[in-house]
DNA sequence: CCGTAAATGTCGTCG
DNA sequence: CGACGACGTTTACGG
């Protein structure tokens, strides 16, 4: 990893064109090729970046101070350096990675495992129902033995109601599951959502992450 | 800016869980208070950061070597520094910030300024056109006098698709634009997208950037 | 390699 | 401050 402190300008043309006026700015060069022109706020998004891969050239001669970072799709990002104030590299070697929990698999797994906190005598079909557009998170029946589609979301926005429309449309043209009711599960659920969910038909349950992972737990213990 | 290579563990928790075992990593401390720390891949996303406005403590005497950094949310990153191998600070100043061309609002302005090239006759009844769920991209009408809306993406995919039918759907409840035909419009149209707009009724039209950029100074130039 | 869905998305804008 | 949509979204996962 290499760490340049400059005085630059930074241009690009790619999916866009942008350009970056003269100052001062960290340019951090990966070890995987990518650039990133970082100022000093916007939180962790550089101004401009080259994802990888990528290949730098940089000037000798004429364009020196020049770096020019292309990609295969022809995207350019060019960086004109007008005074370095620091410039060093670090070998940091492969990084072991990052554990995540909490997240919508995690979520998908809890209520796969405990599908009787949608209601009492519902029964799991499967996970990741394969449809012709995508997996259904969960496919289940409710006590009657009626199909229910269940998407499932961390925060519950329009767009996820969209996706378990679509699920709802193929799933009610097959004759042995029809008629399909939805189910729109999310730790939250935006009001704007829940409006056209329920316009649609399709119910609405706020899930506490904390107590199905409870719950688990316990089961864990007993089993 | 700070910049620290070091040995460290890092722990967050907030929206989710995360940890990362000790390895080596650049921490990136930005004067907006932002603290992010980086693998030497993944682009420019880090491994684990916190976004401003959040608070960084620096452990002296017992805790030396652990930052704790908050927010207001209740959210919290530990980082455990185990070995430094360079630390260093500089003042950047304020970034002067990037000036940008190509993205959808310019698309929109010089689709709207030359709306027959959707088609002769065509006649622009004006951009972001007011709804209950949102403006929509441009509202005209064909050489009929037929309302027409028009969605606008760089690129087209479903969920343009979804937002412009969910558009036609409530405007088609105004009798005096009904009946309202939907036009969904980008520089690229996915397949996938084109195949569920042609089968609501909508019609696809791709934009060339360049010939709307280039007839648009033909256009400053004669008037 | 393409296509879809998730993301601690982030970021701007507008109410 | 919240809601909403764009983003050079990026990233992971399947076919």
């Amino acid at each position: 990893m290499r760490l340049v402190i400059a005085r630059c300008t930074v241009d690009y043309v790619g999916r866009l064109t942008a350009h970056l006026p003269s100052a001062l700015r960290l340019i951090l060069v990966k070890a995987d090729g990518s650039v990133s022109v970082h100022a000093d706020d916007r939180a962790y998004k550089p101004l401009n970046w080259m994802s990888p891969p990528c290949t730098v050239r940089e000037g000798t001669g004429e364009d020196a101070g020049t770096w020019t970072v292309l990609n295969k799709a022809g995207e350019r990002l060019v960086i004109t350096l007008e005074e370095t104030l620091h410039d060093s590299s670090h070998e940091l070697g492969v990084d072991p990675g990052l554990v995540k929990d909490g997240v919508e698999a995690h979520l998908q797994a809890l209520l796969a495992d405990q599908i009787e906190t949608l209601g009492p005598g519902w029964r799991l079909v499967r996970r990741e129902y394969p449809t012709a557009i995508g997996p259904v998170d969960i496919l289940c029946r409710d006590a009657a033995g009626a199909t229910v589609a269940v998407e499932i979301k961390r925060r519950g926005e329009i767009d996820g109601v969209e996706q378990l429309t679509r699920y709802l449309e193929l799933l009610n043209r097959d004759p042995r599951l029809a008629p399909v009711r939805g189910l729109f599960a999310a730790q939250e659920i935006k009001p704007q959502a829940r409006v056209l969910a329920i316009d649609r038909g399709i119910d609405c349950v706020t899930l506490d992450y904390e107590s199905l992972r409870g719950f688990d737990d316990v089961d864990a213990r007993l089993f």
